[in-house]
Parts: C-alpha cells; structure tokens; sequence
DNA sequence: CCAATTTGTTCGAAAAAACTGAATAGTTTT
DNA sequence: AAAACTATTCAGTTTTTTCGAACAAATTGG
C-alpha cells in the first residue's frame, strides 16, 4: 500500500484552503514540504494527481477521485481510533438493556440521567420485551442487562440475577366496570363473562405462556403493560396487574382493584445479566440497580 | 491523525502470521522493526495494543477493534486506489448503456463481447428503455449512451446523435389469426375488431403517446418488443413490428406481415450519447457502433 | 532435565525519509 | 513595470525508520 493518511490529509487541505500556500500555514508546514508530499505520492501511485494551470494546481480526474474517497477514509480512520479509544476505556461502545414491560419505565428513567452525566460515551439502547422475552434477549445477546420480569424456572449457565422488587398483582377494573357493582370477593365465575386483557408473551422461541389465563373467558391479547392498562381504564376488559405500575390511577380513582378468591399473586421482580460481562457500564447498572430502595 | 496505514498494515500481518517474527519475514524487515513500529503506534494512540502473555503477544480489546476495522480501512484504500486508476486511464469505472427495446439485444452482444476482450475494466451496466424513454434516459443521466429509439423531435442543448439502422415497421399477425384470411390489403376498419398490442412508453415524465395507436380497436399494453412479439405469435393480438427483430419468426413461418392500406413506416433508428462525454468507453462504442454495417 | 530453539525487546549505528529555507521562474494584480 | 503571489528546485538539516547484534524469557525436544 504505497500511500499514507497524511498524504491524503495534505491534499484535503490543499483543496480546501485552495493553494499550496494556504495549505502549507494550516498544517505549519513549509510549501516546499507539500510539492515533495504530493510528488512523492504521485510517483508511489503512478499518476498525476494536479497539473498546473496558470500559477496555480488544479487536480485531474484521477486526483478528485483521491480526494473525495480520501475524505470519506479519513473520517472512517478517525471513528475507528475512537472506538478503539472507547473499547480501551473498559465502558462499552453500546449497552443494551432490556425493560420488561411489568417494570415500570418512568422508575429507570433517573437511574439513565445519572449515568449519562458521567459521560461515558457509551451509546444505550433501551429495548421493551415482555415476560419470558426478556431472558431470550439476554440469552440470545440482544440484551446486556435485563431488568424486571421472572428469573429462569432452571438456573442457565453463565446468568446472574437478583431479586429487586416485589411486584403486587391485583385484579383490576375501570372504576365504572359493572363488576364494581358485585358482592366481593369475586369468585371465577364471576369473573368469567367479561372479556379479559393479556400480554401476549414477546419470546420468540419459547411455548406461548399467557400469565394466569382463566380458562372459558373471552380475551384480548396486547403486546405491553401500557397497551393492558389503557384497555382495562377504558372498561373494555378486566385483569390482574402490577400494583406498582397503576398506583396513580388507583390514587385518581380511574381505576379500582377488587377482591378475589383467587389469592392474588406477588411475583418478585429479577434483575439479569451475564456472569462473565466485565463492561464497565454493565457493573455500573447492575450496582446501581440493586442499590436502589425501591 | 496519528496513524499510519503502514501500522495496520503490520498489525494485520502479525495477526495473520501469529508472530512478530513470521510477520516480520512475510514483510522482509526484520522483528526488531516491528517492535518498534507497534510501540510507537501504542504511543501515537495512547493505549497498549499488545500485551505478553507467555513468550507471546496477544492483543488487547482495542488492539482488536484495530486490527478488524482496520482490515476494511485497508480494503477500502486498495478500492479507492484501484478506482483512481481506472479513472487515470481515461477508462470510465462505469458505462450505462440504454438499449431501446426496438433494437436487438441479441445483435449487440458481439460488440460487447469485443470490448470485454480489450479488458478495460469497465463496469457495463444494460439497461433497457422503450421509445421514448430512453432520451430521457439519456437527459437524466441514468445513461450514457442511447442505442436505438427515435432522435429527439426538437434538438436537444449537448446531445449528438446519429442515425445507425432503418427500421422498417410492418403489420403482423400469427400464422393462425383470422386476418391472415381476409383480402389483402387490410384496411383500418377491418383490423379494427381485433385486439392490438401496444408498448407502453417507459419514460417518467413524457406526455404518454402510443405508438400508432388506431382509435377504436381494444388493446393490451406491454412492456417491451418481446413480449409484444411473444403475444402476437400466441394469436392474442395484433400489431406493428420492426422486420428486423422478427426476420427469424418470418423464416419460421410463426408469424405472417400483412399488406395494409395504411402505408408501413420506416423509422429511423438512432445512437444518442451526450456530446461533452470525454470517457474512452463511451467513445469506443459510439466509434464501433457507428462503423457498423447492419 | 538441560540444551536448543523460538519468542519479543533493547540499543547504537546507519539509512531513508521528511522537512526547511533560500533561490528561482512563472503568472496575476496593481 | 513593479509588486505580490504562485509552485518548484535544491542543498543542507532533522527526524523517522530500519537494521543487526546482543539479550532475556518461555517453550520444545531429545
């Protein structure tokens, strides 16, 4: 490879400051140092790269090929020393976390400030998945940090978790839901003539599992939490949820929560990641996380 | 820039060969050269690139992400390089041609065939055009030089042109059609009940104009002069043809050409390029087309 | 287990490359 | 016609790169 950056870097200047001279006094060089940079890269390239028009260079076809590529190289050259620069620094270039949609997002939300104002660098990606989608994404190396959703039912090699909340699930209605006008607590039965909203599971391999599904009821299924509570405040169905997620609503009164015979079920809530993840940013979120009172 | 590609050059070898020494043998320096081109690159960037493990380097993570996107920076140079060459030769990288569908692919393949032979390196793209589409072609820059379809009816500002073939247009029919029974010649009225093929213009912006188009006869617009000439042997419709492309089919006695009142045209084929086209490639074609007895 | 081999590094000397500054010649501006 | 600006040439200097011998550490082989 008979050419170097700094030949290209020459000839970007000398087109862009539009003399030799002018050139020469931005790179604090002397103009008879870049006649000898670009006549030596001629002769290394075997072909003319600017011919001489009046007093000044002009570049031929050949040479205009050189430049522009040459730019584009250049700035390729630079975001890979960065990079390389980012690696060395031990943070990631990129961490993706995944938030199960039980864990409530607005709660990550200041945990994300605080970690951006200490300008790591590194790019965040934020993914939502539901229920057993979360572990795929860790599994699958979509994810970096799963934060929410249930720990594996048998342990996988290579996965730390931690237990961080325990989320409360209630059954739920619209605070003008006939349901809110029955003797409690309400038995199966009961329950079963109103339409129920599920989360439909986001894991892309694993056996459909829809979350304490009652079995003659009608459904609608909903790809998110957010998708869940919407419908259930607007009346069209009924269903259990995360206390957490819904304590404004049940604070406003759009929503209410009914007794059941069914005892409602508290599921702790598990923050995932991979044992061997050594990143910087991955241990920052993990300790950060688990530090947390929540 | 502290950066050399030479350094990525040595990097990528010592990674190829699994040792300073092999590499350096591959290079034909010697080790102690590429200790020092390393450890200067270390310094240049300001973080280690190799650490000892054993009696042996290994490298470091961003050491990796050197070594990797490196190699494509290195690609990429020998690309760009390569295509300045090509364009020092006064050899396009690239020659469009537009083959009007009325011309006979298959009559230009021994050109190409020619010029494949002189091993310029010259990317052929063909595209194909019908009438009037392949002016426009030509205007907009999609290509460079126009084989076949009609000159433009007012001259265009830096367009040449010239005329290479007369195509002379006669009415068609396949060997089984009704109208192959019927007194000669045929007039207007009586080829009207049956149904005619016509090519749709393939131009973008043009005002659309069929070609001869009789008024009250049913139609089915194609895309091209084959699958015209395909429909028309299947005794699907009827239409004008250009004697050329289907002297075989003549021969064959597939399809048959019918006296008409309405006299028969001949049309003039054209080879169009733009007049400020300075390119070898271009010039060649243009050149050998023109010279052509056809 | 010890000698031989292979590894990468250090260091002084030598070679090559890059850079400088003054002189020069051509072109445009004033 | 002089002044200002262009890029280039060239001899001399500085910097960078390369070499090769000597060395230390790690592995291999008999």
């Amino acid at each position: 490879m008979k050419l170097t950056l700094d030949a290209l870097e020459v000839l970007d200047a000398i087109d862009k400051k539009g003399s030799f001279a002018a050139a020469a006094n931005a790179l604090f060089r002397v103009p008879s140092t870049l006649t000898y940079t670009i006549q030596k890269l001629e002769e290394d390239l075997g072909f003319v790269i600017f011919r001489k028009e009046g007093r000044r260079s002009v570049l031929t076809p050949a040479g205009r090929v050189l430049l522009e590529e040459g730019r584009s190289l250049l700035l390729a050259t630079q975001a890979m020393i960065d990079k390389a620069h980012q690696v060395d620094s031990g943070w990631e270039v990129r961490l993706n976390i995944a938030l199960d949609t039980v864990w409530d997002t607005q709660q990550f939300l200041p945990i994300l400030t605080e970690f951006q104002q200490l300008n790591t660098g590194v790019e965040i990606n934020l993914l939502e998945e539901v229920m057993g989608g979360s572990l795929e994404a860790l599994i699958e190396d979509r994810a970096d940090i799963v934060l929410g959703g249930p720990a594996p039912n048998t342990p996988i090699q290579g996965l730390q978790f931690k237990e961080v909340i325990q989320s409360q699930w209630c059954f739920v209605t619209a605070n003008h839901h006939p349901l809110t006008q029955t003797n409690l607590p309400l038995t199966n039965e009961m329950i079963a003539p109103y339409t129920s909203i599920v989360i439909k599971d986001s894991s892309r391999h694993s056996p459909i599992k829809s979350h304490r599904l009652m079995d003659k009821q009608k459904q609608i299924k909903v790809a998110s939490m957010q998708q869940k509570i919407s419908l259930i405040e607007a009346g069209i169905g009924v269903g259990f949820l995360p206390k957490h997620k819904i304590q404004n609503k049940l604070d406003e009164g759009t929503l209410v929560t009914l007794e059941t015979t069914e005892p409602t079920a508290i599921t702790p809530q598990y923050c995932s990641w991979k044992s061997n993840n050594k990143g910087k940013a991955a241990r920052w979120f993990i300790d950060r996380i688990l530090s947390e009172k929540i």
